[in-house]
DNA sequence: TTAGTACACTGGTCTGACCAGTAGCCTGAC
DNA sequence: GTCAGGCTACTGGTCAGACCAGTGTACTAA
């Protein structure tokens, strides 16, 4: 026979454990609205700090959201991945992840979607993906921020026609961190122009790959994109660490 | 000229950002000790229920943890994948992520994980997997649990040889969401024998493939092997998402 | 040297209070 | 009838002070 260890369960674990069940069986749904903190008070019978510790572990989950003064209490968010993001960040800083690892989980993601993208796009797909490379061609002219805006609307049809949900999720929150992590030698992107017409022929080329539902074609694409922008940052003792990603 | 939106910033969160900022900048190691909550007050000069709320926030992104009684104080923890963890569950509980994209999921990052430890083995990791296969070859005999255990020791040790830890937490998060969801029909687990034999076969072979540091061929293994055993509970109209990984 | 104990202090919790701010009602002017 | 403006009851944010069970350590006694 064996025992398992025990730790003290505090009052306001037990507060969150309720609240975040609620939520999670959907039982509470985003919008919603909690009790305000004197009636959780009283329905749970603990004080107000305990309450008031269990909405902060639960606000910096992203689960809830007060707001002083409103009278219809705090509100249940819809699941985002922005506490997956912070994490996800926090752990990159603390350099247990390296740019390397960041770089090699995005291309295993991005090619993955480009895979399932080419192998699943339907015809109406295929327009959308026209219709973005071409807002993508304008942007050229317009300037940097639209044309980068213009390429995450690419990415993200990429992203709807892989109908991966968490694949999607999991690469927004990684480039997120890694635009994060470079950001700083990101600043002198010398003759943007030259830059944008790259991306421009490579999307093009990823959308022929994508017509013609050669999957891995398309991938490996994607793979060498990433790869071709921001190995530079990554120490050159770990750039071999990415390259049995881009063997077809 | 343009304005930015402003929320006003609680005081808990000005002391959450310091105790935060001296954590990511090293100023506090882990292992090391935070000053009494009576401490802090005085030197952040606010209430002891603010403190306490930023301490909850930071407990519950796992950089700290407090025990009562300890004359030392809270206690900073070294950066973990345990918030990841967390969040990525929720997310993926939140999200009604089915089956078919979470079984995708695994097998993009479990086939990956599998080039990536072919590509970079090493032979000391060779002796390890040896070790590990050999372990489970002996808990064929021993019963299932043990067999189980022996089979999550194998997947870390490839996890580890790939060299993300990135990869492994995301596949270790989806691999119990998966087992979750499937739980009650894998309960009439027939014939435990046989499927210890073929799993044992299947890791064999990974084996071969990895020595031979055959990357595309231990990832179709792994993949494979997924299909083969998780596949019957995806609803049919759904498999045809898992078919475009499978290929070579 | 070691076992035992006393003590100072810790975090967890509760109570009660005050403040600035908000939503919604009520009122009065048109 | 509509609508602007003020009133009010309530919200969350914060503080102060108190009590408790539990802990590490220093001191004591064997």
């Amino acid at each position: 026979m064996r025992f398992e260890p025990v730790a003290p369960v505090r009052a306001y674990e037990r507060v969150v454990e309720q609240i975040e069940q609620a939520v999670i069986s959907g039982e509470l749904k985003p919008g919603e609205r909690l009790p305000s903190e004197r009636e959780l008070m009283t329905q749970f019978g603990v004080g107000r700090s305990t309450i008031r510790e269990a909405l902060r572990v639960l606000q910096a989950a992203e689960m809830i959201r007060s707001r002083p003064g409103d009278p219809r209490g705090p509100e249940v968010l819809a699941a985002s991945p922005a506490a997956l993001h912070r994490s996800m960040h926090r752990l990159a800083r603390a350099n247990h992840v390296g740019l390397a690892e960041l770089l090699q989980f995005r291309m295993i993601l991005d090619g993955s979607a480009h895979l399932l993208a080419a192998e699943l796009r339907t015809d109406d797909d295929l327009t959308g993906l026209d219709a973005a490379l071409e807002s993508m061609r304008e942007g050229v002219s317009r300037g940097y921020a639209e044309f980068s805006r213009a390429d995450v609307a690419f990415h993200e049809v990429i992203a709807r026609i892989s109908r991966n949900p968490l694949l999607v999720i999991s690469e927004e929150v990684v480039r997120g961190v890694v635009l994060e992590l470079i950001e700083d030698k990101l600043e002198r992107a010398s003759n943007r122009t030259s830059l944008m017409r790259t991306w421009l022929a490579h999307h093009a080329e990823v959308l022929d790959a994508i017509r013609s539902a050669d999957g891995a074609g398309a991938a490996h694409l994607a793979k060498q994109a990433l790869y071709d922008n921001y190995a530079e940052y990554v120490p050159a003792e770990q750039r071999p660490l990415l390259a049995p990603l881009l063997r077809p």
